[in-house]
DNA sequence: GTCTATAGAAGGATAGAC
DNA sequence: GTCTATCCTTCTATAGAC
């Protein structure tokens, strides 16, 4: 991606992710990126739209990847603690700035704008399946890893939303709990599922 | 209230709940309240940010109400597996368009409006408290219930963003089979402390 | 690809009559 | 408390030179 491009997508997640869309200007994204204001619709003819489908996707990207770093094949539970640990590190750090970059987004163009709404949808999409991939590789039933996943990114996303509302880190660490307990029960059923089958096996 | 007054808040509820607070015009809310422009100045002085605060408050009470008519001192996991349920129901016959009335207004002015900010913090207190003194009576462990509480509201604001990004009422559907866990989990520590208690007390 | 300037619409807010 | 008209700012977007 050309350099300046990559800047103003760059300066565009940040500012989504503290004020959402309605709330950023075009000016001041082209000020905060140090960009030619003409750069902008160069090479996004769209727009703003277009500025921030493309910011979605590629903020979504970034942060999907965070599921590989913290879900890497080892103990399910304990990496589900230090992920929801590491995001309650990450709101309190940044004194309750820094959440999740789409869901400010995909609440405020949901019903307003199909091009953005469908970009958020996307990137959500990505995010469940992919931690659903990962669940199945730690030993949940594979019918068990979306709901699971959708639960986990629920718990995620909602508790963000308090935690910034509230000043307080304390609800990531409650919701970490509970996902954490999700991710026990999940286990605790696939290894019964696998113990049936063993057996169902041997009987045959 | 005087009833123009609450023909304005009510409008700007609607459309803080459709589009957030920036998304929404002060002309768009006179319009839709069929209000005069001049009554909004005259009832709210403060302009837009103080309407925004006293409706994030009404519509809070409101939607905090609805805790009060699902938890009824009933079989607990009953009755949160029916208030995700009917919350499901919501978003889908709304065609995705009805969410929660708090979050995208907290997302959106958590880190810009320092009075909004709060208005959205009280409303999720008194959600969480409320919530945790349900809990209570349904059995669960003082110590566990405002955690619980904040579990529960976290997968509900979560599922809420998943399912109206993706147009898809069954993220409401594992949330709620997540919240119904964590609360069959809270119950059964409940039980096992009564029990607890009951033997310490045999013996004394 | 970048510059400056500006159009044109929409935003929040106010004045002053009634 | 309500009416109409209007101000000023901000916003998105474009024009046209370089």
């Amino acid at each position: 991606m050309h350099e300046t491009k990559e800047r103003i997508v760059g300066a565009t997640a940040d500012l989504f992710r503290h004020q959402g869309y309605n709330g950023t200007a075009v000016k001041q994204i082209v000020e905060s990126a140090g960009a030619p204001f003409a750069s902008l619709y160069h090479f996004f003819p769209g727009g703003k739209e277009e500025l921030g489908a493309e910011t979605v996707r590629w903020s979504g990207a970034i942060y999907g990847q965070l599921l590989d770093v913290f879900f890497q094949g080892g103990d399910l539970v304990t990496e589900t603690e230090t992920f929801f640990a590491a995001a309650a590190d990450t709101v309190r750090d940044s004194d309750y700035v820094e959440g999740c970059p789409i869901a400010t987004v995909a609440l405020e163009v949901a019903t307003t704008s199909e091009v953005l709404r469908v970009a958020t949808a996307e990137v959500f999409e990505d995010w469940i399946s992919r931690a659903a991939v990962r669940f199945v590789d730690g030993g949940v039933e594979p019918d068990d890893a979306r709901p699971l996943a959708i639960a986990i990114i629920s718990l995620l996303e909602g508790a963000f939303v308090l935690a910034r509302a509230m000043r307080d880190e304390s609800h990531l660490q409650a919701a970490g709990a509970a996902a954490s307990l999700a991710v026990r029960d999940a286990l605790k059923r696939g290894a019964k599922a696998r113990r049936d089958a063993k057996a169902a096996r041997r009987r045959a």
